[in-house]
DNA sequence: CTTGACTCTGGACACGGGTCCAGGCCTTAC
DNA sequence: GTAAGGCCTGGACCCGTGTCCAGAGTCAAG
């Protein structure tokens, strides 16, 4: 970037990374192997070197997970947010993740009210052939033959 | 226990059953070794038999996924539901997967907000750095140099 | 009898997102 | 100088829920 002075660049270990963004290390190489991270700069003893630049990147990454969306999606987005990316196709892919979290959010709400039905109605003792609950899966006490 | 007569105890193949129950062949032999379905007869070659039990405990198993429980869970709610067995244990289970459920959908929900407001807020086109999806995740527009 | 469909076993593979390990260097602090 | 701790590689393993496979045996229909 232009100007910047090449400064200090403060470059940190693994270690450091993965601490200031709060993730693991073994997470780091990871991200790195496929392909989410660059490959770093190494020091001469061939141990990887960070920059503010990877942080941020770290940074990027963890939020996108905490809006649900994918490592590989996650690839997607970190390119789109490239100078020169398609905003278009960041939209997209936010509204495609939106879509999906209402289906989710849709089934889930199915479930919880089958689920309070189920468990409104148990009397929460007694025989099971009582409860609502094992009734609505199972029906019939199977077998029946002595227990 | 009673008297229900032995009757013909309207045996099937694997294949059989497993289109009964809408499952796949090797989703049976799966619930058997991992203990959710009983090691079934065999004819004299070996094949497993299946009687209309198994059918009915197949279809619990379906309809509890279909609640959201795990195979384990279904385990702990196919032993519930043995004569004898807790009700209050399978209320309580319930319950807990009810909690589980309302959980994930509030945190759905926050995801649902956060992705709507920034598909919203995102003109589709332009640059980057104007995107707020981009810009929610990142922040800053990394490097910047020469794009 | 032959053909084709079915079943058997046990193990490998899949997915997503990592974690953990051994064995060996490197660096830092004292 | 020495010890503790960080870092290297790359591969195995974990979770859950199955699916797919090869090679062999079996069964029903023609």
């Amino acid at each position: 970037m232009s100007n910047a002075p090449a400064k200090s660049s403060p470059t940190q270990s693994i270690g450091r990374l993965a601490k200031a963004a709060g993730v693991g290390v073994d997470a780091i190489r990871f991200y790195e192997r496929i392909g989410l991270l660059p490959t770093p700069k190494r020091t001469a003893a061939g141990y990887r070197l960070y920059a503010a630049d990877d942080q941020h990147r770290l940074e990027f990454i963890r939020r996108a997970q905490d809006l649900g969306f994918s490592l590989e999606e996650i690839g997607s987005l970190l390119k789109l947010s490239q100078p020169g990316g398609s905003v278009a196709k960041a939209r997209a892919l936010a509204a495609a993740k939106l879509a999906v979290v209402e289906g989710k959010l849709a089934e889930l709400q199915r479930l919880q009210h089958a689920l309070r039905a189920l468990v409104n109605e148990c009397p929460g003792s007694g025989e099971s052939a009582h409860c609502p609950i094992l009734a609505a899966l199972g029906g019939s006490p199977r077998g029946g033959h002595h227990g």
